[in-house]
DNA sequence: GCTTGAACCTCACGTTACGTCATGTTGCAC
DNA sequence: GTGCAACATGACGTAACGTGAGGTTCAAGC
């Protein structure tokens, strides 16, 4: 009861897809519905949300819902990268459909003046429309996401960062105690990402715990704001 | 043998579809090839490739290969109509995309600064995804492109043209006689479009054929240049 | 003139990402 | 309490090809 969840309905007319299509993204395992009621309606939160713009910015990447699959099981997504990539996608797009459009122009032209534009013409129109078409990645494009995706080798750390966040800040809006399950889990998280960065070795990590300290204060931080970042000291004692 | 002839995948490799789809789009009835040899091999020619756009832009536009059919089974398709549409389409695009952008960089910087965007930012980025990648034409663009490509109604004039065009050319160009069934298809069509104009009038003829005679030199007049004109008007007498 | 591999042919079944019923339960406004 | 919209689960349909299987045809090189 913590928030609002949305109904398959709703989500639906919210993002512009039909309900069957969430069902079968249910169904495929690619968006499990946050909560779901005893009689088996379907429930969603705002992390729903953001899953299910990941899942259609890949789509829109030119990526099959298997591939999706694939990569948002392997752990959450970057939410970061993907808009980066996504914008960077709708930019190269719009470079291609302006070379078309140049090529539309001139065999329009031709079309005018000499009755019949050439083969030429046609063909470099033709081979706009492909390249313009085109929504696939390259190998080499398909293999950075994943990089980026499955960030270090196969942990489910930097990508779960947006969830912890997620909880923490909800820990710390209700001030959980340290005893909560909640609270412990996103400590747990916490250790873990410490122990990404310096091993078990417990002088490193004494220098990582100051380093984190003195951090700089309200800057990008990736969410990790000031009193969250107090909130989670307090937990770990 | 007139000009050179394509084969199925060199046509292929020239427009950056597969061998399949161009056999898919035969069977459909949706792209003939100009000949078939006695072996069965299909055969392509200038032509072909020029409706091979109209079928590829249409895609882009959003109709479906039966409605393309529907539309250009009624007659040939007025090519360039459908560059203007095709390149306004084009223009509609990056528009949304540039909104898209905007979007997503709303939801990145707030990602970067609150750790989570609000609803309202993934629900804006949503709604834009779906515009953008909307690709379907409304009721009303789509009897737009109707009305042109079916012009006068359900004739087969006004877009025959260019096959028109095409076939006199052709006629001048080996100096066919009058006598010449190709000639005399052309002159048909030539009465068909002026008939269109001036129904059965004997006086509203003459006159047309006068406004014809006076039109201006080396202007646009979509194909029928003069030696052109001068060569319909001999096969005429 | 003969080979041989690439390019072509015709079935015919497979695939992806849902659409579209059919048939039955739930939620809730009046 | 009753109706009707919104939800549920099958299960089959569809569009635009992909992907073999199995068999000809073409053209280049010997």
């Amino acid at each position: 009861m913590l928030g609002r969840y949305l109904k398959i309905g709703e989500l639906a007319s919210l993002a512009g897809v039909t309900v069957r299509t969430l069902r079968h993204y249910d169904q495929l395992g690619l968006l499990r519905p946050a909560r779901i009621t005893e009689s088996g309606h379907r429930l969603y939160d705002i992390q729903s949300v953001a899953q299910l713009y990941s899942i259609l910015a890949m789509k829109e990447l030119g990526l099959s819902l298997s591939e999706i699959l694939e990569l948002t099981t392997a752990k959450d997504v970057d939410v970061l990268a993907l808009l980066e990539m996504h914008r960077a996608r709708l930019q190269e797009e719009m470079a291609r459909r302006q070379v078309l459009m140049a090529k539309l122009l001139k065999v329009k032209q031709a079309l005018e003046e000499h009755g019949q534009p050439s083969l030429e013409d046609f063909r470099e129109v033709l081979t706009a429309i492909h390249a313009s078409a085109d929504r696939y990645l390259s190998r080499e494009q398909f293999e950075q996401l994943k990089e980026r995706y499955v960030a270090n080798a196969g942990s489910d750390l930097a990508s779960g960062w947006l969830t912890f966040i997620g909880k923490l800040r909800n820990c710390y809006e209700q001030r959980l105690p340290k005893t909560h399950p909640d609270a412990m889990e996103c400590v747990a998280y916490w250790k873990a990402v410490a122990d990404r960065f310096v091993g078990d070795h417990p002088e490193l990590r004494k220098a990582v715990w100051s380093f984190h300290a003195s951090r700089e204060r309200g800057r990008l931080n990736y969410g990790l704001t000031d009193e969250l970042y107090q909130y989670l000291r307090q937990l770990m004692e």
